[in-house]
DNA sequence: CAGAGGGCGTTAATATATTAACATGTCAAC
DNA sequence: GTTGACATGTTAATATATTAACGCCCTCTG
């Protein structure tokens, strides 16, 4: 199978769709994909989608006992980054600070002063950096 | 056709990979689209999906002299915030300082002293809003 | 132990996305 | 005025994604 940067981006819809609630459970069995997913289709369709997306090594799953999970096959980070990467350069071309406004916005309310205190801290950082 | 709240959600590999396109360019002709696109079909292929994309309600497009240009039918902002909301539901799951941080770590070196006062600013702006 | 619930393996049908051919029209240059 | 570049309208073929049926195997429970 074809390998990419960002598998994520060669996908269908609900491909993409399964994809996504996997990573964001981290580590997904069928029946919590399909609960994730807003309009899901039969247990069975959840099912097959994710034995093809582990045919397409976007995704790799592990025995739990009776069932399995499933997780995906790169690295976190890396997925995240490229993530972030490819929608900085789509949606937000050259324009940082938009973005991280954009995020603060989103944030609102639910953020509390240590999270606050955290990203000052990464800005210090980055200010230092390009002294 | 069917409405969502975030129509780049509903789409196949290609139609994204279009609309993306449209996107970053604000507004596009066939051609420039086509160039955009780095493994591209056909510049016939290209203009059938922008058809279909009017079609479906994702894009819209305008005559301008002898050709079409196409861009995105809904807000843009509101596609921007929706695509980031969903981002940060996704790959940063309550962590909006990561989410910053990786951005910071992406734009490295690129990033001028005005775009980090300016996102300074926007820190500071928050943690007023949040005393 | 019979039956229900829940999981997996396999395979097939269908819908949708994707690619592209063919026919036409316009404009600019030779 | 004819040719080539570039544009559109229409329609069809193909590939891929999507959905799901069916059969089998566990394990729990009445």
């Amino acid at each position: 199978m074809k390998k990419s940067e960002n598998p994520l981006r060669e996908l269908g819809r609900r491909e993409r769709q399964i994809v996504e609630a996997v990573v964001k459970l981290g580590e997904a069995s069928v029946s919590q994909v399909l609960e994730e997913i807003s309009d899901p289709p039969t247990y069975t369709s959840i099912r097959t989608m994710l034995q093809l997306l582990v045919k397409k090594g976007v995704l790799q799953f592990r025995d739990d006992g009776k069932r399995y999970l499933y997780k995906i096959k790169a690295n976190q980070d890396t997925v995240r980054t490229a993530a972030m990467k490819n929608l900085l350069a789509t949606f937000f071309p050259g324009s940082a600070s938009v973005a991280i406004a954009t995020i603060l916005d989103l944030v609102g309310d639910r953020l509390d002063a240590d999270e606050l205190d955290e990203i000052q801290q990464t800005i210090d950082h980055a200010k230092k950096e390009n002294r």
